[in-house]
DNA sequence: CTTAAACTTAGATGTTTAGCTAAATATAGA
DNA sequence: TCTATATTTAGCTAAACATCTAAGTTTAAG
C-alpha cells in the first residue's frame, strides 16, 4: 500500500494510469503526451510497476503497458473504506476503452 | 489534490490520520505514538496541514489537531470515481499476494 | 519577572527523487 | 548481418525529503 500511494503521489503518474484506463498504450505512445524525456518516462513506468499498478507486454519493439485497475482498486478502496468514506452508492462501473469523463 | 496524495504516501502521515479519525490529539499524544523525534512529527503535520487534512487549535500550550474528513474524502472519491471504481461495494477479491509494504 | 511545558523553527546531514544526455540492448525486417 | 526503431540502463546534477539536535516562541503559573 504504501508504494501505491507514492506512485499516487506523482501527477505525471496519475497521468498516465488515467491514459491507460482508456486502453492499453506503448511505452512511446505514452511518453508522446508528457514534456519529458523518455528515460525520465521510463523511471515512472518503472515505479508503477513497481507498485503493481500496471503491467507489460512486450510486442515487437513496444512494451504496452496495461492499467492493474483491481490493484488500484484494492488499495484506494481499503483506505477509503478506513476512513468510514465512499460508503456507497457508486456502482461499480465497467471501465471499457472509451469511456470517458 | 497534489498535496493530498503526497501527505498520504508517507506511512507515518497515514497513521497520524487514522488516529485523528478517532478524536482530535495534541500534537504531543500523537507524537508519543511515534517512534521518531518532536521536531519530525512537527514537519509531518505541517504536511499535513499544506493537504488542509488537519486543522489546527490552540488550547493553552497545547496544539490540538483535528482530522478535516471531508477534504479527505473529496479528494479520494473524485479520484476513484475517476476511475470508475466504486467506493461502495465491490466484492471481495480473489487472493492477490504482493500488496506490497 | 522567572521557570516550565508544549511546540515549532533553524541548521546540518544522509537518502531519495526527478530530470537530463548519451550509450546500450532488443527486436523487426531487408 | 546490418540498419532502423523502441525502450532501458548508466552516469550525472539539482532539488526534495526525513531525520536529528539545538535554539526560539508562546503560554501558564508562581
Amino acid at each position: 500500500m504504501n508504494s501505491v500511494f507514492k506512485a499516487l503521489a506523482d501527477p505525471t503518474r496519475r497521468k498516465v494510469l488515467e491514459l491507460l484506463r482508456q486502453r492499453p498504450m506503448s511505452a512511446g505512445e505514452l511518453s508522446e503526451q508528457f514534456p519529458v524525456s523518455r528515460p525520465t518516462m521510463s523511471a515512472h513506468f518503472a515505479v508503477l510497476r513497481e507498485a503493481d499498478l500496471i503491467e507489460s507486454n512486450k510486442i515487437g519493439t513496444s512494451i504496452i503497458y496495461q492499467l492493474k485497475l483491481s490493484v488500484l482498486e484494492d488499495a484506494l478502496l481499503s483506505f477509503t473504506e478506513l476512513f468510514g468514506i465512499g460508503a456507497g452508492k457508486t456502482q461499480p462501473k465497467q471501465t471499457r476503452e472509451g469511456v470517458d469523463e
